[in-house]
DNA sequence: TTTAGTTCCGCAAACGTTTGCGATTTCGTT
DNA sequence: AACGAAATCGCAAACGTTTGCGGAACTAAA
C-alpha cells in the first residue's frame, strides 16, 4: 500500500482551499460555488481520488458493510445463499465480509468477535452444527448489532430469521407420491437431532396420515448419504412387501438408492418411485432424472440480506423480529412420474 | 448499533487514567505497572471491551483485511478456492471481503473500487469472462496494493499468480488412456476462446503424438455440457471405427457421454474408457465411478492467499512477481480402469 | 449610508486508537 | 542529603472525514 494515497487534504492544499470545502464540493453541497465545485471535481478525477471508507466509517460509526458467518461454503446450497446475499448487498451499497465457521463453534465465536471488531452494521448467520451455547450472539444483540439467521437458527435468540418450511416440503413430496397411487412409501431420514431431520420426517408422516395410509416404522430408515442408501435399500428389499415409493432426505441419498435399485433390475419409477431433497445440481445426471425439492438458496440469501438491510436502515430498528418462511417447490421429473 | 460501544476512553475515565495508559496496558507494554495493567484488563473483560478495528486501520493505514473478487461462487471449484482463502486468512488474522463479479466486467470494476475504498491490504482476483481492459487493475498496482491472480489472469499485468497446469493435466489424462491400451481416443473439448479450452486440447494432442498415435480430427468434438455430450456420442458411434476412449473437458460432459453410451448397451470401461475433468463431486454418483482430474481448488485458494499475505507482510514488497503452477492429479476410478 | 440578507468558505471538534516524547514520581547509591 | 537512574504515566498529534457554527464579503433594500 502506497504510503501516500491521494486524500481530501491533498486536493485542498493543491487548490488553496480547506478540506471542508473539498468535502462539501465533492458531494455537491449548495454552500459551495459552482466554480470551486468544478475545480475540485476536476482535480479529484484527474488525481483518481477515491474516498477512504475507513475514515468515513470511523466518523459516522457506520461501516456500510455486513458480515456473514456460514458453516461451509463448499455446498451448493450455502454458496447459492452467499450469492444471493452479495448480490443484494452490492445493490444496496454494502460490502460483505464473509467468514466460514467450518461447523466449529469455537471458530464461530471468533468470527463474531472479528466482525464486531470491524464494526459491521449487521450480521447474517447460519449457526454451526456443534453450537450449543449462544452467548456470542446475545452479546451482539446487547450491543444492538442487527442479527439475522438464515436456514439454521439458535433457539431462544429473538431476531429476524429466514427459514424454509421443511415440514411442508416433505409433506408435498410425500403427497406427490401418494397422488401417483403409491401405497407403501419409505422415508430415508436424516439425523433426528437436527431440526431439519425431524421436520422432514414429520412432514412425511403427516402426508401419510392425512391420506389415510398407515405409518410403517419398518419403512423409515436413517440414511443420509450415498453409502447408507445402499444398505437401506438392501434392507427394504428383503421385506415381505417392499415399498413402491421412496422419499429421501437429500439428493445424494436418493441417487444412491436409485442406482442400487437399478442394479437389482428394478424399474424406476415403474416399480419404485423416488423423490429427493435438493442439495444441488445432481438431479439431471441420473436416468431417469430425479424428482426433487428445490430449496431456493439464492432467494434465501436475498431475503435474509433484505431483512438485515431493512433493519440497519430503519430510523427505529427495534421493531419486533420478523420471520420469513420460504416455500420450497417440488420439481417433478422422471424418477417419480413417467410422464416426465 | 449501540450509540456507545465501550471504548478505551471509557475504561480510562472509569479508572482515572489516560487513554494512552489503557492502550498500553491492554497490550502488555512494560512501561505500565503490573498493578494498573491488572486493573485495566479486569475492567476490560468485565465490560467486554472489543477493540475498534476501524480506528486501528485508520491509524496504521493497514486494515488487516484482504479482498477477493470471484466470478461466481456457485461453482464447486470457486467455492473451494474461497474456502482455502478464508482458512489461511483466518489463521493469519486477516478478514476477507468477498465480491462477486457475476462474470460482468462493469461489476468487476465496481468491486475493485469498493475494495480500494475500504483500503484492503491486498486483493485476490480471478477475472471475469468478459473483461478485456484492465485499467482498474493497473490502477491498483500504481497505488501499490498487492494483487494476486488465481486461475484466470489478465495478460500484461505483472503480479503474482497461481494457476493450474491444464496442459499437463490433459496430457496425463490422455496418456493414462493410452497406457490402458486404447488406440482411438476422442476428446470432448471446451470453447477454444478460453485458455483452458485450448490448453486441454493441446495436452490431449501432445499425448497422442508423443505416443505415436495419429490425431484424428473427427474424434475431436466441441462438447462442454451434458446435452452436447449426448449429441457428440451419437455422432461418434456412427463412425466407421468408433473410439475406445473418451477424454472429456469436464465431469458433466463425461457423465453425459457415459449415460448415453450405457443406454446403447456399451460396456464401460470394457468397450470405451472415460476420463473427465473435475468440476466437483460428481465422480462418485455414477456407476462405474468416474476417473477424473482433481483441480485442487482448496489448495489453489491457500496458495494464492499465502502469496498475497507474504507480500503484504514483506518489509520490501517490491520483489519480482511469483507464479505458482499447481499440479492437478489424475484420480483413476472404474470408468477407465476395471481394476477400480 | 446603514441595515439586513445572501453567498461562500474556514475553524475546530469529533470518531477510537497509537506512540514519541516529556514529565513526574520512586528508588537505590553515594 | 543529594543526585542519577529507573519506573510509570500523560500530552498531544496523527490517521481522513464530516459538519455545526461562525465569519467575511458582497448584494440589495431602505
Amino acid at each position: 500500500m502506497k504510503s501516500s494515497q491521494v486524500t481530501i487534504k491533498d486536493i485542498a492544499k493543491a487548490l488553496g482551499v480547506s478540506p471542508s470545502t473539498v468535502s462539501r464540493a465533492l458531494k455537491g453541497h449548495p454552500d459551495i460555488s459552482l466554480e470551486t465545485r468544478n475545480m475540485v471535481n476536476e482535480l479529484a478525477t484527474r488525481l483518481k481520488y477515491e474516498p477512504n471508507a475507513i475514515a468515513l466509517s470511523l466518523k459516522q460509526s457506520r461501516s456500510n458493510s455486513i458480515g456473514v458467518i456460514i458453516p461451509e461454503m463448499v455446498h451448493y446450497f450455502f454458496s447459492s445463499v452467499l450469492s444471493g446475499i452479495t448480490d443484494v448487498a452490492y445493490d444496496a451499497g454494502f460490502t460483505v465480509i464473509i467468514c466460514q465457521s467450518n461447523e466449529k463453534h469455537e471458530r464461530e465465536v471468533a468470527n463474531v468477535k472479528a466482525l464486531y471488531s470491524h464494526r459491521v452494521d449487521g450480521i447474517l448467520i447460519s449457526i454451526s452444527k456443534d453450537s450449543e451455547t449462544f452467548d456470542h450472539l446475545s452479546y451482539l444483540l446487547e450491543n444492538e448489532v442487527p442479527l439475522v439467521f438464515f436456514d439454521r437458527f439458535a433457539p431462544g435468540i429473538a431476531c429476524d430469521k429466514v427459514i424454509v418450511d421443511d415440514f411442508d416440503a416433505a409433506y408435498k413430496a410425500t403427497k406427490h407420491l401418494i397422488d401417483l397411487g403409491r401405497k407403501r412409501i419409505a422415508h430415508f431420514c436424516g439425523a433426528q437431532k437436527l431440526i431439519i431431520g425431524r421436520e422432514r420426517l414429520e412432514g412425511y408422516k403427516k402426508a401419510l396420515k392425512s391420506e389415510g395410509l398407515p405409518v410403517d416404522e419398518s419403512l423409515i430408515i436413517h440414511a443420509e448419504n450415498f453409502e447408507m442408501a445402499r444398505v437401506a435399500v438392501e434392507k427394504l428389499m428383503e421385506l415381505a412387501s417392499p415399498p413402491d415409493g421412496i422419499f429421501a432426505v437429500n439428493d445424494l441419498t436418493a441417487i444412491g438408492a436409485m442406482l442400487t435399485l437399478q442394479k437389482r433390475g428394478i424399474q424406476i419409477p415403474g416399480q419404485i418411485a423416488i423423490v429427493g431433497f435438493s442439495d444441488g445440481r445432481f438431479s439431471g445426471i441420473v436416468e431417469p432424472n430425479l424428482s426433487s425439492v428445490d430449496q431456493h438458496g439464492y432467494e434465501m440469501g436475498t431475503a435474509a440480506a433484505r431483512l438485515l438491510i431493512k433493519r440497519i436502515l430503519a430510523k427505529d430498528p427495534f421493531y419486533p423480529p420478523e420471520t420469513v418462511i420460504l416455500q420450497s417447490s417440488l420439481i417433478i421429473r422422471g424418477s417419480s412420474d413417467p410422464k416426465f
